[in-house]
DNA sequence: GAATGATATCGAAGCGCTTCGATTCCGGTT
DNA sequence: AACCGGAATCGAAGCGCTTCGATATCATTC
């Protein structure tokens, strides 16, 4: 182990100038500085993260919170931690992983014990029991996802208000005048991260705004339940031609089904999805849809995190505006 | 913040005897730790990360560096990390998240900073750069995969070898003669980890072994290569009826092209997967597969990680045993 | 040419913890 | 009654760094 004290013997000079040369808080000699960091290098001194972390009072770690086993969005997760670790390496920091079934007592821990400078949460629910945590510690914290009561937080997510509305125009704009949203399951609505209403509000709103007739369904995302779905949908608006789906297992289902019952996508009927670029991608016909930005949330968290660090308590509410990409599934409805 | 110190007043002891406590290094009489534990809990104490670290060298962090964007197996990549972390707290470890593509930088950082204990390596490749740094640095750490040079070194992985001979058997077993191992891409058998050569070795001996026909054909994962791959297969070898598949992205055109060919799954031809079972599961028929273990693998490398820190060098090379379960896209060879 | 103000560097204190003697207080031996 | 060894606790040093005065040097200014 290289200590500070060996790199300043190298270089003739002391400790205190070593370190000064390092975090840049005074100035420093050019000729110094040289020599200090030729010293560095010869030595391949790395300062020890745990002094440091006790002398500055900052360990350069930001903690991130993952949910431990979601079956949904996994490709959404993996991207944003990723994103979220790429990005704090571009601040010197490193990332710890956390997961979120440690629930508030890894909060706690976290924040007593100084082994990060910020939390990252992922997986936010709409009444989160780790937001009153975060208050009371008053640790630095963004949360990825929406929860009821944002005052005084710093949260990134997708603007799923300004999605809704985005798929409704796109069918609106194809000529489309009865469509459907197929949502999530019913437990989502109330428990959950509340991503799922805030569609349904936008959804709701610009299908009235442009005149169109609009139903919505949760859907278990089984083929069952797809189908029970899709029946009832064309019961009772037998001219739907156009499908929102936020559900990312429901697709697959929606498409056999559509199939099935002899309408093409998109020739008779549009779909437009709200799901990973990978899922639409995959999917046959490839899927219009509004991807989830996962590396601009990871991005952004970590952005955020810094900027409160620093002392720029904007506490701010980020919402990513939705991208809306024209694939194969989305058509002009016929004789429109 | 609270301190030792602190905790050590409300308790009317020394700092130190507040830390054996903690420590269980030397002992304590039983009412002293009842006073000493009340206090922690009245005060909520965690004890600062950097300052334990300093003092005790160590920082009871593991380093778990994941590849950063492998389209492949993301749902395996993800699962070990979330095993990892999961049994890290249970010896009271946090884990720190790097991208491979830090490099060999990123080990040296790591190694010097002290910032984390060991290091646990995913995707390691045959002859992984990473690894000369850890042995120069002589860093504590496990490679989940195995490298050409295994000396000296802690690796976990699948036993592929036994998982490609488990596939021969399986299909063996069900009476059938002539067998096929669709592969990875070419690429992937030289540059990379080695796990599909030492499937391929399995594959080879056992056909031997049982006296069936096999025959391994790389693959490239599209629809057309795939295609391409499956027409020489049954141009040189009508007579295959069994196909193993270790090609994630294969799987779907396979059994697609098997369909359109006329040959039914599993009634004519069986294939077997080695995937994770998710994989496996979403396929249409079912698929009998042999699974990625990944909570085993990441489980297991904590624990040497562990054992290492302990001073217990065993340094062995960990290699699971594959586990093939049958599903629907296998049967008894027509007539067998 | 003495006072002034930057600029560059040093020295020492202190961050909160662990750990190594040293010390005290026992009951049990001789 | 003096001694011993073990158990329980304390005190202080020190881990490697940052940071706050203090100091030294030098170019300006009147």
């Amino acid at each position: 182990m290289v200590t500070i004290a060996e790199v300043a013997r190298q270089a003739g000079v002391s400790p205190s100038t070593v370190s000064y040369v390092l975090s840049r808080k005074r100035s420093i000699s050019e000729d110094t500085r040289r020599k200090v960091e030729a010293a560095i290098d010869a030595l391949g001194y790395h300062p020890h993260a745990g002094a440091r972390a006790l002398a500055s009072n900052r360990s350069n770690i930001l903690a991130l919170m993952v949910p431990l086993r979601s079956d949904m969005y996994v490709p959404v997760i993996m991207e944003i931690a990723m994103a979220v670790t790429t990005e704090a390496r571009e601040y010197d920091q490193d990332v710890l992983l956390l997961t979120k079934d440690e629930g508030t007592g890894g909060v706690r821990r976290i924040a007593g014990s100084g082994i990060a400078d910020a939390i990252i949460c992922m997986d936010v629910e709409l009444d989160d029991d780790r937001i009153p945590v975060l208050r009371e510690t008053s640790t630095p914290a963004v949360l990825i996802g929406l929860p009821a009561d944002t005052d005084n937080l710093t949260c990134v997510d997708l603007d799923f208000d300004a999605t809704g509305a985005a798929c409704v125009d796109h069918l609106a704009d194809l000529g489309h005048k009865e469509i459907a949203l197929i949502g999530e399951s019913e437990a989502v609505y109330r428990r959950h991260t509340g991503f799922a209403a805030r569609t349904l509000t936008g959804f709701q709103r610009r299908a009235a705004e442009r005149g169109l007739r609009a139903v919505h369904r949760t859907c278990e995302g089984t083929y069952e339940s797809t189908a029970g779905v899709l029946a009832r949908i064309f019961e009772e608006r037998p001219g739907t031609t156009g499908f929102i789906v936020q559900n990312e297992s429901a697709i697959t289902p929606l498409l056999s089904l559509l199939r099935l019952s002899g309408r093409a996508v998109p020739e008779d009927t549009s779909v437009v999805a709200i799901c990973p670029d990978q899922v639409a991608l995959q999917s046959s016909p490839r899927l219009t849809s509004v991807s989830i930005p996962a590396q601009e949330m990871g991005r952004q968290a970590v952005r955020h995190a810094m900027a409160q660090l620093d002392g720029n308590h904007h506490h701010t509410l980020t919402l990513l505006p939705p991208h809306l990409t024209t694939r194969e599934s989305s058509a002009a409805v016929a004789g429109g």
